[in-house]
DNA sequence: CGCCGAAAATGCAGTCACTGCAAAATTGCA
DNA sequence: TGCAATTTTGCAGTGACTGCATTTTCGGCG
């Protein structure tokens, strides 16, 4: 074994290859589905367009909605990995809102991606549902990585899972808030959401 | 159509059938998620048990996890119009925790129906995505309640929608706790769970 | 390089959720 | 009772998703 560096994680081509798929698959997907919306595309034309056949689509995913929605388990851990990470001088809550906004945020190197999936998958009501239940993921690692990070057992106390569960809320919250034409721009209703649930609701 | 008694409830023969077949439709099919599991049962069944025909499930719910979900546009505006009465003394957070809890909780006349419900919908974890779609519903009728209540435009502040979603994710978490072994009865997760949110989070 | 075991891709057949459409049954009302 | 609206139903079709058997590809090893 004398090649090990070759690339950032995975050595083997097989691994590669399957991210490349995988990403394909998404790419198609979002495009096919900002082209003609969601109900109007098959999995049949995304696995065409990504260049595999229809069967090994569902070998990437596990349902036309988790292609299009396109998390991936690293995405997640990274997420996880920043939570549980304490900063000097910051609370849950603020991790939490840094986190969140970021997720949302086009970011350096992903920009125009980030945006054309933020667009997209806000574009579609009928991905709501969908989007939602992926929510459970999201909040599955994070309230794992706040675990962790605040060194209680797993499901031991609810303070972790309800801090995870409401920052993700208020995120969802001002998303829907911004879509039905509410005011504000959306990071700056992000900010006042979560200074609000800091002071305390009434 | 100068109707005025027929669009209240329970007048016309035809609409008490229909709510009737709603209700034995959501019976057949919480009778057999409980026997069999969600997955190995078909909505043939569930229609045949209810004593309709296939395609006449179709016509009262829109897929098969609504009709184990079975949440009626009736209960939604119930919860709603209890949310919008401006109680003395109560604030919208408070007023959230007494209605999502009483969602919950086995209440006076349907109280093994409301149980039994809880058990199934809550046993079978192919179902949480739905849940949380349905939830989607919910927060829309509570947030119109409540923006009458404060008397704002709808989609005019953030406030309101912030409140119910943090709310129902509140409720969420609990639920999802209790799932998890954690510790502490729901009942008395939520309260603290509450005051938590109305002391603010850090 | 060529072979082998493992992993992945593919093809095929089948089940079932869900839909549109048109005919048939049912209901409310005059 | 008869008419019009509403509801039910059957039928045929699409497409998501699955299990299984087969084939192809990949990685390692002599």
């Amino acid at each position: 074994m004398s090649t090990d560096l070759l690339n950032d994680e995975s050595c083997g081509l097989r691994e590669r290859k399957k991210r490349e798929t995988r990403r394909a698959l998404n790419l198609a997907a979002l495009d096919l589905v900002e082209e003609r919306g969601f109900a109007a595309v098959t999995t049949e034309e995304i696995a065409a367009r990504a260049g595999v056949s229809a069967r090994t689509f569902f070998n990437y995913f596990p349902s036309k909605e988790a292609a299009v929605i396109g998390t991936t388990a690293e995405e997640l851990e990274a997420y996880a990995a920043a939570l549980e990470e304490d900063v000097e001088g910051e609370s849950p809550l603020e991790s939490l809102r840094r986190i969140l906004a970021g997720m949302l945020a086009p970011a350096s190197i992903d920009r125009e991606l980030r945006a054309r999936r933020r667009r997209i998958l806000l574009g579609e009501p009928s991905l709501a549902p969908a989007l939602v239940g992926n929510n459970i993921r999201i909040e599955n690692a994070l309230t794992g990585a706040l675990e962790r990070r605040l060194g209680v057992e797993p499901g031991a106390s609810l303070e972790a899972r309800l801090t995870v569960a409401v920052a993700i809320a208020a995120v969802r919250a001002c998303i829907e808030h911004q879509q039905n034409g509410g005011s504000g721009r959306l990071e700056r209703n992000i900010d006042q959401a979560f200074d609000r649930i800091a002071a305390g609701l009434r």
